[in-house]
DNA sequence: TTGCACCGTGTCACTTAGTGACGTACTGTC
DNA sequence: GACAGTACGTCACTAAGTGACACGGTGCAA
């Protein structure tokens, strides 16, 4: 099975399991209701998730996942704020790469919302940060031309998805409060945010140009 | 039931959780086994813990709770340095609050490394820090003198709870591994480090007196 | 001392998350 | 058109966790 249709598979049960968790709570939900949802067999959902809760990670690992690819293509001549626009703009316009579809993005407003109250989300949620910070890990010990594992790579790294991982707390939680919408459309001021962020996490080693 | 006799209770099964969890793996051994060992009912195992990852956690929290208690008490006007070296002494000297066990900590560095391979013990780990981050907000917040749900505040929360983390990470694998272990037993010296941990993760906003 | 209320724990029955074993059907290849 | 590989379904089973209820200890008032 194709690394890519399995990606697709694992997307589609994770799309019916926030549906429900969300409409019903996750307690509620069985994976029998899962299985039923996406028609097919309880065992088959077992296959592909390690837990209930881990059903949820990824919808909403993937707004996550185009930030990162984002991030891996970021070359050393220009700076994070430049980078983060200029390839953003480029996703939203050019639709080659569909970014994510916008059901799929509020479905995991959702349950980032969710995992304020519900622990079991709570670790889906970390957990997919935890998978962040191992990218991270790579993106800025490549950047700062030292290994993966190196620790002060690693507690950058760990700093930068934390920051993120609130700054989409943040984001998700105005949304779903009914915020204006408009100003996380505006790909230059989004940017800045995440750079923002992504910097002084860092403490400022990770953002500028480098030689 | 005291709340202090409550966390005496929880701590002692997660003693004997972790040491079960250390020799044969958290998949072998089973609630009953946890139950048996620190002569409680299975039951009561399931009402102090909501699930048997999380019986790990009292353990590893351990050792970052003292590191929380003394951030609480930091006063305004010292440094992050002097404030850690200072109270770090004092709590090594004047033995009247135990710090911890040793063999606790060496039971949590355990179960630290055994979270890199068990995902479920990963969880585990993961949520411990949540609750060091919920922690960092109100210690933070009250330093920068803004709510303790501020996004800023927030972000650098996560940032400081996450370097912290990896710090912590890192010392146990090096202790493990055979480290030599009176390079953690300075108390400067461990306390600079968690100090310019903090510093850099918060890009520099907090560890220096404010008026 | 008796009586009462409270609450932490044990017992037992029950639900459901998750696994192992095996059969089947589909897919691509020679 | 036979064959290997593998994704999926079925079924039986283990174990994590919950609900309901009974028991026993502790504190307090009469």
């Amino acid at each position: 099975m194709s690394e890519q249709r399995r990606a697709r598979l694992r997307l589609e049960i994770s799309r019916e399991a926030a549906r429900l968790f969300w409409e019903q709570g996750v307690a509620a939900t069985s994976g029998d209701q899962i299985a039923e949802a996406v028609s097919l067999s309880t065992r088959t959902i077992w296959r592909h998730f390690r837990s209930k809760e881990s059903c949820a990670e990824p919808i909403v690992m993937q707004g996550v996942v185009t930030l990162m690819t984002v991030l891996r293509s970021w070359p050393r001549r220009s700076s994070l704020e430049d980078h983060l626009t200029t390839e953003l703009t480029r996703l939203r316009l050019g639709h080659q790469t569909p970014p994510v579809d916008l059901a799929d993005e509020m479905l995991a407003m959702k349950m980032i919302r969710l995992a304020d109250t519900e622990p079991a989300l709570r670790t889906a949620w970390l957990m997919a940060y935890d998978q962040v910070e191992r990218a991270m890990c790579v993106i800025i010990g490549d950047r700062l031309e030292r290994p993966a594992d190196d620790l002060e790579v690693r507690m950058h790294a760990a700093g930068a998805a934390a920051a993120v991982r609130v700054l989409e707390e943040h984001i998700g939680a105005a949304v779903l409060a009914g915020a204006d919408v408009t100003q996380f459309t505006d790909v230059t001021a989004v940017s800045r945010r995440f750079a923002h962020a992504i910097r002084t996490a860092t403490g400022g080693v990770v953002g500028d140009p480098v030689a």
